[in-house]
DNA sequence: TTACAGAGGGTTTTT
DNA sequence: CCCTCTGTAA
């Protein structure tokens, strides 16, 4: 270690604030530091806060520790994400914001559903005020720590007709009615919390000796409250972070957060981490010449013992095909001399570069892997199965039911499940609930009463299992028994037999957990698709995705005006977000140990369109000395130039390149199974629930229903009546569906 | 209720 | 270009 980073370990009393840049050395030193607090026994492991942003830097932090220690350590019980440490503790007080402690964890699409629901029933247009905006204003709102009530009429002013506010607390209330919360709730309720209910603040002031913060600059306002809340106290609080790393400030991080700290606590103790142990002098130089044109930074030299290496190689290009055929022969050679594939990685700006990486590496049978897109948990199949196993483990779960009540297809469409939510509503019940009772009446046609009154069945009878049945048994029985597994068999489309074998590995995964409930909460908070690291492969990442990782040659594709730094961030977010993806171009280049390649092309087909692009400026802010510059094309730069004024397809007769290579798509399974036999003839009623009859309504009287129209009457038992309707006859409905006439 | 056609929109991403 | 969503017709 270097006096700074002993510093960093040593310094246990007090604030503390580690500027940290890339490659310094920062995870060593926070580990160490963990460590330290242990061995000297100033802490036992359970009285150390130590967050994270992501599960990756929470997992390697806590084998690192581990290596340290042994087992005499055991589990580090509050070391992890910001968010699984709040949910452990709302868990805890959840009755305290008015939700059970079994609440779900809703992910981005359960909340925008919801918020679609709220769209329609607000009438607000949804042409104007997409699901999306106003859900991603509502994050807003949750990071910087504000509940409904905190939201002035200015912000509220500026969505939905001024209804911005108005939408946030129904959204929360709905929330509650389901008991459950999306990811900004896990902060913010425990922030409520922590503010309004001292005894319990002052458990977690007194539990928590010394608190650690990694990726600082990430933080949010809801976060930095909350740590801050818990700091206050015993003030032994050391935050690592790096200001030219922020990358996420559209995510709701405050850099400001690093220099309100030194406000918030005075006399904090500040320690700069500059030397760099991860790349050679010409990469450092690199990066450092192009942060050096970002203003209002707190300032860092990185310097390092390393001999110098080479050059960072800028390459330009024809097009994107090229871009991916240049790098392809790179990592060929580079594989020819010996090199390996986990040595490599290409970073993107953005998803939609990866394709042309992919179609290239197909082609040429080059093993490639890509981080981001779609993780495990979010693909649809993986989605429906989790719903229905909160159906059965969460009865108040409506999202969940509405989910899974048509798939498979059982036709209960719109109209139906519409009938289900109306009673549900009247009679203040979870949508199970009403399901079943709904059944005792005529509200339904024939074919959905019968379809629904299966459903109501078979989770009644999965619910009864949940007790003698292991759970990963159960999920796959549920699986086979709604006609899931029937539903893929039968689909021939190309996807399908992936499908079916994400279902069969989730169960697998469900075998490691003890309880149902454990197994959802890690599904929602943690699990990542770290899927076979066994071969060797080249990575194809975003920058995003890349922070925090290291390689020993990088490729950086796309360095064009338009693309990096990108279109929209040149748009509308003016010099913050300029700077922004300086930061991101920083962040790109420190990845890079030994090689770092930049890549940009002339003319690149984005969205369907063929357009010509001159190089980034970030190109340009590279220190000649450090750069060897290459073009493949002949005439050089001013090519460029004198492509860049046509906006002409000069492309046209390119074709798409390597297209779809054998092995590429698994062969479908072919064979159609028949759909799981159902045995289907019980009537409904054995799942039904008795309910209070209502006072307003007697044998004889008149009434109306909306559906059959006006009838009087005849009899009533419970909830349920029996009426002769003027034009429909004698129907049995329930109560809820009528009014006095 | 479902199937299909046309329109619109499309950074970055963790939890 | 490609995917999702909406509206309409069968």
């Amino acid at each position: 270690m270097n006096a700074p980073q002993r510093e960093a370990v040593l310094t246990t009393e007090g604030p503390v604030l580690v500027l940290a840049g890339a490659g310094t050395g920062k995870t060593a030193a926070l580990t160490a530091r963990l460590a330290h607090l242990v061995a000297t026994r100033r802490a036992w492991p359970s009285e150390i806060l130590s967050v994270t942003f992501t599960n990756k830097a929470a997992r390697e932090m806590k084998e690192r520790v581990h290596r340290i220690l042994g087992d005499a350590v055991e589990g580090m019980p509050w070391l992890g994400t910001f968010h699984s440490i709040a949910a452990k503790m709302l868990r805890r007080h959840a009755e305290l914001v008015g939700l059970q402690s079994n609440f779900t964890i809703l992910d981005t699409d359960d909340q925008l559903r919801l918020m679609k629901q709220l769209i329609v029933a607000a009438e607000i247009d949804e042409k104007r005020w997409s699901a999306r905006m106003l859900a991603g204003m509502i994050d807003r709102w949750k990071n910087r720590g504000w509940t409904p009530d905190d939201v002035d009429a200015g912000e509220s002013e500026g969505f939905a007709n001024g209804r911005g506010q108005q939408l946030y607390a129904a959204y929360q209330a709905r929330l509650k009615a389901v008991n459950a919360c999306d990811f900004g709730d896990l902060l913010l309720h425990m922030l409520v919390i922590l503010k309004t209910h001292r005894d319990v603040l002052e458990i977690y002031q007194q539990r928590f000796k010394y608190v650690l913060v990694d990726e600082y600059q990430d933080t949010n306002s809801s976060q930095y409250l909350w740590l801050r809340l818990i700091a206050q106290e015993r003030k032994n609080i050391c935050c690592v972070g790096d200001d030219d790393q922020s990358i996420y400030s559209w995510r709701g991080a405050e850099v400001a957060n690093i220099l309100r700290f030194e406000k918030d606590f005075p006399g904090a103790a500040t320690i700069r981490l500059e030397q760099n142990y991860r790349s050679t002098p010409h990469i450092l130089a690199a990066a450092s010449g192009v942060i050096a044109n970002n203003g209002g930074r707190l300032g860092k030299t990185l310097w390092t013992d390393e001999a110098e290496g080479e050059k960072v190689k800028v390459i330009g290009v024809w097009d994107g095909p090229e871009e991916a055929r240049r790098v392809g022969d790179e990592i060929e050679s580079h594989q020819r001399k010996g090199g390996r594939l986990d040595d490599v990685a290409i970073l993107v700006r953005a998803q939609f570069q990866t394709r042309e990486f992919e179609d290239r590496f197909i082609a040429i049978g080059l093993p490639y892997r890509i981080v981001g897109g779609f993780r495990f948990y979010e693909r649809a199949e993986i989605r429906d199965a989790l719903a229905y196993l909160r159906v059965i483990s969460q009865p108040a779960d409506d999202l969940a039911f509405e989910r899974i009540v048509n798939v498979p297809k059982r036709g209960l469409g719109d109209k139906a499940v519409a009938k289900v939510h109306m009673l549900a509503r009247a009679q203040g019940v979870p949508l199970t609930t009403a399901a079943a009772r709904i059944l005792d009446s005529d509200e339904l046609t024939p074919q959905a009463r019968r379809a629904l009154g299966n459903l109501v069945i078979d989770i009644a009878r999965w619910r009864d299992r949940l007790n003698d049945l292991p759970h990963a048994e159960l999920a796959r029985l549920m699986l086979d028994e709604s006609g899931y597994t029937a539903m893929l068999q039968a689909d021939r489309s190309a996807e399908a037999a992936g499908r079916l074998e994400n279902l069969t590995e989730l169960a697998r995964a469900m075998e490691e957990y003890e309880t149902l409930p454990a197994f959802l909460e890690h599904v929602s908070l943690v699990m990542d698709n770290d899927a076979d690291r066994e071969t060797a492969k080249v990575t194809i990442m975003t920058i995003h995705a890349a922070k925090g990782l290291e390689y020993d040659t990088i490729f950086l594709a796309g360095w064009e005006e338009g693309v990096f730094p990108s279109q929209r961030s040149l748009d509308e977010g003016g010099l913050a977000s300029l700077e922004e993806e300086r930061r991101l171009a920083y962040v790109a280049i420190t990845r890079a140990r030994r090689k770092c390649f930049i890549v940009h092309a002339a003319n690149r087909r984005i969205y369907g369109q063929w357009t010509s692009s001159i190089p980034s400026r970030f190109v340009g802010e590279l220190p000649d000395e450090h750069v060897d510059s290459e073009t493949t094309m002949a005439g050089g730069e001013s090519l460029w130039r004198a492509q860049w004024s046509e906006q002409a397809d000069p492309f046209a007769h390119v074709g798409r390149g390597a297209g779809r290579g054998p092995g590429w798509q698994r062969a479908s399974a072919a064979g159609t199974l028949a759909p799981a036999a159902r045995i289907v003839e019980s009537r409904a009623s054995a799942a039904s629930f008795a309910a209070k009859p209502r006072g307003d309504i007697a044998e004889g009287q008149r009434v109306f229903h909306t559906k059959f129209g006006y009838g009087s009457v005849a009899a009533i038992e419970g909830n349920k009546l029996e009426i002769d309707f003027e034009h429909a006859g004698r129907k049995r409905v329930l109560d809820s569906f009528v009014s006095p006439a």
